[in-house]
DNA sequence: TGATTCACCGATAGCGCTATCGGTGAAAAA
DNA sequence: TTTTTCACCGATAGCGCTATCGGTGAATCA
């Protein structure tokens, strides 16, 4: 009950913070246009021209808020990481692989929608972040990919391996909506479709070249090969902030 | 040289059609929030006010973007279709189930980008009918997988197919965009990676449900089974206008 | 030919937003 | 205590946008 009697850089911090959390609020529910001065001000409970003094204008709110959720999903990616190396081993391992940047996103759908949102607006001033973010996260999956045999010498195997992280991230991003959108209420049944769907590129390892040319690539015999999971390790997460 | 004069109704209908050309342009330069009738009626060359003539207000402006995007859309889609009846068979045919709608994707960019967009914008008041577009999508592609022996008379079946069909959707559009923005300049090696994912799913075919429980399934033998392809027929694309 | 229609124009009312400015009172510093 | 700092406030300038209104001339119709 007793208030505790803030210093002054106690108040002025906890305003920011109303701001930001304010922001992204505002943010999800009304998205980029909706994100005006007057209603984050008034929805963190302070005069619209008090707003400067926490921030220069509204760009630098902007980038704040990309900031901070860059920040959030790298610690959710920490521990996805740290997670993963918990993992059992072999088959569940897999799954794990899976499971955890599921779960990292669907820990911030907001973010998340943000990031699928701002990646295709050329309005928005977090474009480059997403598209950054979403470039880091690949990269951080072709490596990934190449630690488990798949070639990359040349500039065509790696375009390959890009396009297939690519791949990986939207279909991983795809289940992630559709579990946020309450489609898919059991998240497992989603890491069923992605391990479903991983097979398929799994299989380009038991395979020539030739299997690029459209033949259809021998199944990986009977169990997971061992310890092949393209592990989601980047420290960025989903090509969504 | 001799400009034909063209009748009270012709010229109406040409400055109509300029401003929905303006309007697209400037959808895909600056986004939705550039799109204002100032910016509109000036690229079209008519005053601010004219821009009234033609629709009730801003808002009917994107509905008539809509509808014109869904029209171009399904046009291309029903071309689609027809080629794919003349698609040899087998093999090539399965890489044209997966190449025409890339190719039709890549021949819109711009609507294509803007249905990406507004699917995750709810701002935009284009977003519940790229949602509807993206669902019928899915929907359509949930047709052609059972046709071709996937399970779907349990209600657990019948939503492991949408996540298919939604995994197949963001793999196309994934592929898409990184051709679209020049990252992956030959389509047929994006074709080249939805086969080999699709080879994940469709193991699946050949496995009683005890696949789902993490087993790799084995592989279609060689060659691809007869017509297994999934028919990207739906009247709608790709979840993007 | 004379009357009418209507696509287009300029001007402008009105609104919401951004950003600035001077004022105020309480915390912090002297 | 006296002085200084500064987080916050209300007012307001200025801008861009939406939508309306009356006017104009050429196409259309009688």
């Amino acid at each position: 009950m007793a208030s505790t009697p803030l210093s002054r850089s106690e108040a002025k911090d906890l305003t920011r913070r109303r701001l930001i959390r304010a922001a992204f609020a505002i943010l999800d529910k009304e998205g980029e246009a909706g994100l005006t001065t007057v209603k984050v001000s008034k929805a963190a409970g302070i005069a619209q021209s008090s707003f400067y003094v926490h921030f220069k204008d509204r760009q630098e709110l902007l980038r704040a808020l990309g900031e901070q959720a860059g920040e959030r999903l790298r610690g959710a990616m920490r521990e996805a990481r740290r997670r993963a190396r918990e993992a059992p081993d072999d088959r569940e391992r897999h799954r794990e692989a899976f499971r955890i940047p599921l779960e990292a996103i669907c820990g911030h759908p907001a973010l998340f929608r943000l990031g699928l949102r701002t990646r295709h607006d050329p309005s928005s001033p977090l474009q480059e972040f997403a598209v950054e973010t979403a470039a880091a996260y690949r990269a951080h999956l072709v490596a990934d990919l190449a630690s488990f045999g798949f070639p990359i010498e040349r500039e065509s195997d790696r375009r390959r391996l890009e396009m297939i992280a690519d791949g990986i991230g939207a279909l991983t991003n795809a289940m992630a909506i559709g579990h946020i959108d309450g489609r898919y209420p059991d998240l497992e049944e989603a890491v069923d479709v992605l391990v479903a769907f991983s097979y398929g590129y799994l299989g380009l390892l038991r395979k020539d070249s030739s299997a690029w040319s459209g033949n259809p690539p021998s199944a990986p015999s009977d169990g997971p090969p061992v310890d092949v999971c393209p592990e989601p390790d980047g420290s960025s997460k989903n090509g969504n902030l």
